[in-house]
RNA sequence: GCCCCCAUCGUCUAGCGGUUAGGACGCUGCCCUUUCAAGGCAGAGAUCAAGGGUUCGAAUCCCUUUGGGGGCGCCA
């Protein structure tokens, strides 16, 4: 049975990045049948934040990513290999026992060189042109040479020693051969100062203690996978499958961030993008199917996602396929269910939809082809309640014309006199004034347009009309008469 | 500076020794059409980063170079 985790630091909201990783370990997990684990990793005292935990979740239970054990919204915990947030399970010493018995053994050490005096001796290393690593000063200190570093108030942390030489490699899912030698490794620290374990330690001790089968992360881990094989070993444990991601990065090339504009799930989720269309995008940037599949039906990535597929160079983030795959589907709603999704953002605009004649599903849905984004769905219905802004482009070409004046007239009869107000009806009686008057039929159309809705493009003509109703269409026709 | 990873159309990618190098986004044109979209069709776009090998044959295997990315924290 397979086990895997997605471990994210509760520093900031969950990131695209972020979310990528945690959708490949959750498809992994679903296509074979294994276990999606969320841990929080919050040794970082000084930047989590029990808000960035709930955004966490808040973005991982709209994306869909349900997890089958650990830390759970309401604070509770699911699964038998709790706790699941590194903060708690320091409380309950699961860390200490681990960093004693490698003290004991020798393999790790008390280490009490200040902050301040290793970087001192990282800019002496990078001076001299050695590798800025850590010398293992402290490496064989005296029982006598601690007391005097105790007495003069320093506190120790722990650091695992590493092997001076050999090589430390793996056969990574995805990247295959990976070696680093062990006299580039340091002695990474295992506990700091202040009692707390890092990353590289409670990431092992965790791992391990909940039967991970396979690590599913970025590749900006993969330096530090030596280290923690080394942990392993020492701890005479198995080492998990790994399996390492490539990175996302901006259309500039550099590794994505703020000023590639938006980078929180949050963030893509108040834009009106769709959680199915985040899922399918993402798991299109560093993974493929055989035969270049591009859109996923529900159900689909779980069923054909493979680390077999997935691609060991980095991937730009494309916000333009982004929005065509949020596009397609959007079109893929029933007007009821494009209705609900589009409502918060219809109140959000503060429209008075109430005004409108016809329902508002039929409104929404008349321009459903055209919305990339759910936020723009308020821009462009806008005019069907509130006073018409004309795009003054759009009066000067089709109403600053000699038949205009003419065309607005004799269309505001034809419908005034129309005993049947309907999409219809009013084609009908459109066409019929414009060939009684000898008008080309676009020649009528536009005018009506513009003076309707203000803008050159938007729904069809007739339908649109109708929605807005007999009264309503009058008075616009005989408001943009005024603008001629 | 040191270490590691990576390299196919602008972008996401298929390919895994013999292909007219395939698909998707975007782009161009045509069709449909009252507009914009959507849809349909057609097209442009990749000397497979470069240079050496190996081989009858290389995008596919090996080496070097170049370029890009990541790491080198008492961050994760």
């Amino acid at each position: 049975m397979n086990r895997v985790r997605f471990a994210p630091s509760p520093t900031g909201h969950l990131h695209i990045g972020g979310a990528r990783t945690a959708l490949f370990n959750y498809l992994f997990a679903k296509k074979y049948g294994g276990t999606f684990i969320l841990r929080i990793e919050d040794t970082d005292e000084l930047r989590s934040t029990g808000e960035s935990v709930k955004s966490i979740f808040e973005s991982m239970k709209w994306l869909g990513l349900n997890w089958d054990e650990g830390a759970m919204p309401d604070g509770s915990e699911k699964g038998p290999f709790g706790p699941y947030v590194q903060s708690a399970r320091e409380a309950a010493g699961v860390y200490k026992k681990y960093s004693e018995e490698l003290l004991k053994s020798g393999k790790a050490y008390e280490c009490y060189c200040t902050p301040a005096e290793l970087d001192e001796m990282r800019k002496k290393a990078q001076l001299e042109k050695r590798p800025p690593k850590y010398e293992g000063l402290c490496r064989n200190l005296t029982a006598a040479r601690k007391k005097e570093f105790e007495a003069q108030g320093r506190k120790p942390v722990i650091r695992f020693r590493m092997p001076d030489d050999g090589v430390t490699a793996w056969n990574d899912l995805i990247h295959k051969d990976v070696k680093f030698e062990n006299k580039l490794l340091y002695d990474f620290i295992m506990i700091k100062a202040s009692g707390y374990p890092t990353y590289n330690f409670a990431c092992v001790i965790d791992d391990h203690l909940m039967e991970i089968t396979h690590v599913i992360r970025g590749d900006d881990h993969i330096s530090n996978t030596p280290l923690q094989i080394n942990l392993y070993t020492a701890l005479g444990w198995k080492i998990p499958e790994l399996a390492h991601l490539s990175m996302i990065l901006g259309p500039d090339g550099t590794r994505l961030s703020k000023r590639h504009g938006a980078t929180s799930v949050g963030e893509y989720r108040n834009q009106g993008y769709l959680p199915q269309t985040m899922r399918n995008y993402l798991a299109l940037l560093g993974w493929s199917t055989v035969d270049s599949q591009q859109i996923f039906k529900e159900g689909e990535l779980e069923e054909k996602f493979d680390l077999k597929g997935c691609q060991k160079s980095p991937a730009i983030f494309d916000p333009v396929k982004l929005n065509w795959m949020n596009g397609e589907y959007i079109r893929g709603y029933s007007k009821e269910a494009l209705l609900e999704l589009a409502l918060p953002y219809i109140k959000e605009a503060g429209l008075p939809v109430e005004k409108g004649r016809a329902p508002l599903a039929d409104i929404v849905a008349l321009e459903q082809e055209k919305y990339k984004l759910l936020s723009e769905i308020p821009g462009l219905i806008k005019f069907f309640f509130t006073e018409v802004e004309y795009d003054p482009k759009a009066v000067e070409k089709t109403l600053k014309t000699p038949d205009a004046g003419k065309i607005l007239e004799g269309v505001k009869g034809a419908y005034a006199s129309l005993n049947v107000f309907k999409e219809a009806e009013i084609e009908a009686a459109t066409r019929a004034f414009a060939k009684a008057g000898g008008f080309k039929a676009g020649a009528v159309f536009h005018p009506v347009r513009v003076a309707v809705s203000g803008r050159t493009e938007g729904p069809t003509l007739f339908r649109m009309i109708e929605y807005l109703g007999r009264e309503e269409s009058l008075k616009r026709l005989a408001h943009a008469a005024t603008l001629i």
